[in-house]
DNA sequence: TATTTGACCAAGA
DNA sequence: ATCTTGGCCAAAT
């Protein structure tokens, strides 16, 4: 059996995530079981800029954009290609925006 | 195997 | 409202 790393599940998730939604840091480790927030910023870092994992939907639980592997500006740039308005290097309506993982 | 790192979060001299 | 500090977890070195 492939033992999925934490990575693994954390990119797996991000692929649940709806355009035009954002999700938090606290948000996927929760949905995971864990309390690992900083574990998956790590795992966003290390993902692939590749478009099979949408890292560029998930914020910080302040609604602030916080990092990215091509630079917060660049980050911006592709929320608001989804519909999401930023200001101020924030979410516009972050909590509205946020989409909440079903606990099953 | 042990130590350091990091795109976090909540609380507060 | 902003900044600083401490604590949390998994991956990387």
């Amino acid at each position: 059996m492939t033992q999925k790393t934490f990575n693994e599940k954390c990119w797996h998730l991000l692929t649940k995530i709806p355009k035009g939604k954002v999700t938090t840091y606290k948000e996927i480790a929760e949905a995971l079981g864990t309390k690992a927030y900083r574990a998956v910023g790590m795992a966003m870092n290390r993902n692939p800029d590749a478009p099979r994992v949408p890292c560029h939907r998930v914020v910080a639980s302040d609604g602030s954009l916080h990092g990215y592997a091509h630079g917060l500006r660049k980050k911006a740039e592709i929320l608001r290609k989804e519909g999401v308005a930023i200001t101020g290097g924030r979410v516009a309506d972050f909590q509205e925006r946020m989409y909440r993982f079903r606990k099953g």
